[in-house]
DNA sequence: ATAATTGTTGACTAACCGGTCAACTGAGAT
DNA sequence: ATCTCAGTTGACCGGTTAGTCAACAATTAT
């Protein structure tokens, strides 16, 4: 499972072939064969544990009881680490998994793949709408719609990511928490910095 | 060149093989090799071309005689009539081009293909920040940081575009140019529109 | 102990991959 | 007419791919 979500995200979905990933796995591929169907079921397997593995986490950083715009915060710096981290592991930017992934999937026949990271990206963008209306109900910011404003913001987020990847960039994440400031136009940036 | 494009943006430049392109382009693949080294020539050139034919529009859309924030509402307008028009043909969402490949072959050794698309999409983020800096002298927005603001904007942008993709349904671009006006702080959105 | 179940393996196939090459084609130059 | 040469072709090579399978090992149940 290690060895197929590494492979997948370091290099594509599409050019991670079987025999990679058993090679890597330290496995042959009659066993492979024998636990799973295709690389979309294991694909599907690798992405729901990298959730479950995410999850508890961001449940902590979108935790209620945190300020609704000092999650937000919390959020970017948690990004920008984990990339660090990952960047230093790997030797480049791999960005979220989710989006390249998904991008790369998104035209093909067995829909299988999609639907499950539609709905992850999906959960993910629902931390941010419920930060975005406790922060508008507090009167931080103007979002009269924050499902709309949770989309938009969501959006930049997936663009930042694929960015840098892209440019292989980890600074392209420094901008995260202005832009977010930005985008919902916060009242007073200074007073939420502090 | 216009079978690698479609093959390409259509499903992805790992997963497309040489023999699929000579198939669908009508030609031997002894032809092929008499023209183009590797795979990686052709997306070289097929990028290119790409981008001259697109070129001229996009310098139509972003001229200077042309009030700056209506470059911009003219830019959403024709990325989404662009994007509707692909979807008709190919019965799926594409989005674009840059952003796909670009995510996919970022990690690779060699680098010709990602220099080539980070030199194309750094052009069309200019686009963008000029049209800011215009709209910031007009006093039409806040962004003391033209280039700064263009970032998140290409960003945003750049997410929407993967978020289509993703999803396959084009109504993802339709908040485009009001995050735009959110992003930009625009001063007076109706008078924009108007 | 032994039978049953669960997991592992290497050898195999058939299709496909990138890439090469000598032979061929056709059009324009002399 | 025939020479030249850019362009085309099909056959071919070695390596890799996804996927299968009968035989084997390890664990568990009885």
């Amino acid at each position: 499972m290690k060895a197929v979500r590494e492979l997948i995200w370091k290099g594509s979905y599409g050019s991670t072939t079987i025999d990679q990933i058993c090679d890597k796995a330290g496995v042959k591929k009659g066993s492979f064969y024998y636990f799973f169907d295709s690389k979309v079921e294991l694909a599907l397997v690798g992405m729901e544990e990298d959730w479950s593995q995410h999850r508890p986490e961001l449940d902590a950083i979108f935790s209620p009881t945190v300020p609704p715009l000092e999650r937000l915060r919390k959020y970017c710096d948690y990004f920008y680490r984990f990339q660090a981290e990952i960047c230093k592991q790997y030797g480049c930017v791999l960005g979220c998994p989710l989006f390249s992934v998904g991008a790369e999937v998104s035209t093909q026949e067995d829909h299988r793949l999609q639907q499950k990271i539609q709905e992850i990206l999906e959960y993910k963008r629902r931390y941010l709408e419920t930060a975005i209306r406790d922060a508008q109900a507090a009167g931080l910011v103007s979002a009269p719609d924050p499902a709309a404003k949770s989309r938009i913001l969501f959006a930049y987020y997936q663009g930042l990511a694929t960015q840098a990847r892209i440019q292989n960039n980890l600074d392209v994440f420094k901008d995260a928490i202005n832009g977010t400031y930005e985008l919902l136009g916060v009242k007073n940036p200074a007073a939420v910095a502090a």
